[in-house]
DNA sequence: GGTAATAATTGTCAATGATACAATTATTAA
DNA sequence: TTAATAATTGTATCATTGACAATTATTACC
């Protein structure tokens, strides 16, 4: 006996959108895209695409994010899923939204030109199609309180990377001022990092000490609670 | 000039699935319906519903939550979506699970009887359809996670609670034990409850002081970081 | 070769917050 | 009056955090 479909019920679209995130060394940033078809052909927006019949959400989402940059293994999150009645005015379309935490640097080695993608600052956003700008804030949201206890800005640097950058990144995620000494205390303190024996000397005389993730300590002490930023109670 | 539609693409159905809580004094529950139609007609399962065209993902939630239970103004948030091809047997079909806190109390007034529904303890759930499992385990660790943190769990209170009653709650969701003296330390120092003049009585000599919630600095601290539970670095 | 400039590295003290731990109080029932 | 029950309350120790500045390594210039 063959099960009969659901009936009277509609049928939509369903897209992933990904804010892609990135470091440059100095700034956060965001990949976006100039959409290359109607309605809002032109305009930036989030890199996208729909859903087929055979892939479920997370392997749309590692599609999607392959087109654009061509990389893979890449931290990809579900961030939610938005379904405004007309948040695309073509056709009622819910899309689940992923950010993903790239290696800007592996980007730039395996970008795809099809997109005329680019790198924009968080604080220097153009404006973007549909509703990408709530998806956009939801996600700076959800990653600066997911970073403040768990060490997933990692994500965003190269393998060898020194402990100036690595509070760079956490200044500019937060919008504030660590204090060195207090910083890297509590980051060696997690035994996230071995130090390496060759420096990094670029604008610096000294040079700083290059580190490289301890990637089984990493795995290990993901999902328990770190204590990686100053006053985290007074976050959102 | 009319707007195409988007061709070639897939359309799905769009299910909402609500996890519901709700605290009886000693356990934490979650109410569990018996489905009423074909595939696995019988079976227990979540509360769900399918997202009609004109209206959002939260008002779906709301509308399924309402039909069930007959209460409005629930803490509902939206934990995830599933989308596995085959995870409805039946049609391809995306899923966004809520979860919902209640005071069962309420809840016993205003019960709709339309679906044979049943309150089962976490730890003695029945097997569930589809991946309705997945979904209860995934909103359990959710809960676990923000209420380490946030003052969520007041939601499943009635109006007036005791600290004693407070604890169990606490204790149930972390299936911890906790120093009664730091726990009532820790709630007091929050300033989020108001102590009354009565007490109740039932089950003790002494009897133990009402508290009611203070709603003002409950909406104003909800998104701050508390620090509600003992060793929350244990978490998962 | 010495010196100035630059940025990285390192240490201490005070305050705060968390944990471990048990005696006292209020009430009821016998 | 006493025993039983559960709620209420306090302190001392330990760990963590945050505030704060001097020293070191290296390079470029004089």
């Amino acid at each position: 006996m063959q099960i009969k479909k659901y009936t009277h019920q509609n049928r939509m679209l369903i897209a992933i959108d990904c804010i892609i995130f990135g470091f440059d060394g100095i700034h956060l940033k965001l990949l976006l895209i100039k959409r290359g078809f109607e309605p809002q052909k032109g305009r930036w927006s989030l890199m996208g695409g729909f859903v087929t019949s055979d892939e479920n959400l997370d392997h749309a989402a590692a599609r999607i994010l392959k087109q654009l940059t061509g990389l893979t293994d890449i931290y990809l999150e579900q961030l939610f899923a938005f379904g405004d009645p007309y948040r695309d005015p073509t056709e009622r379309t819910v899309s689940v939204a992923y950010f993903a935490l790239i290696d800007i640097n592996k980007y730039e080695e395996q970008i795809s030109h099809e997109y005329s993608a680019e790198w924009f600052p968080l604080k220097k956003l153009p404006s973007v199609i549909f509703d990408h700008k709530e998806m956009i804030e939801m996600a700076k949201e959800k990653l600066r309180y997911k970073a403040a206890f768990h060490p997933v800005l990692f994500e965003l640097l190269p393998d060898k990377f020194t402990l100036p950058q690595l509070q760079t990144l956490y200044e500019d995620v937060y919008d504030a001022i660590i204090d060195k000494r207090n910083f890297s205390r509590k980051i060696l303190s997690t035994g996230l990092v071995i130090k390496q024996k060759d420096k990094e000397k670029n604008g610096s005389k000294k040079g700083a000490f290059y580190y490289k993730l301890d990637k089984r300590k990493y795995q290990a002490k993901f999902d328990s609670f770190l204590n990686l930023i100053p006053n985290p109670h007074s976050l959102k």
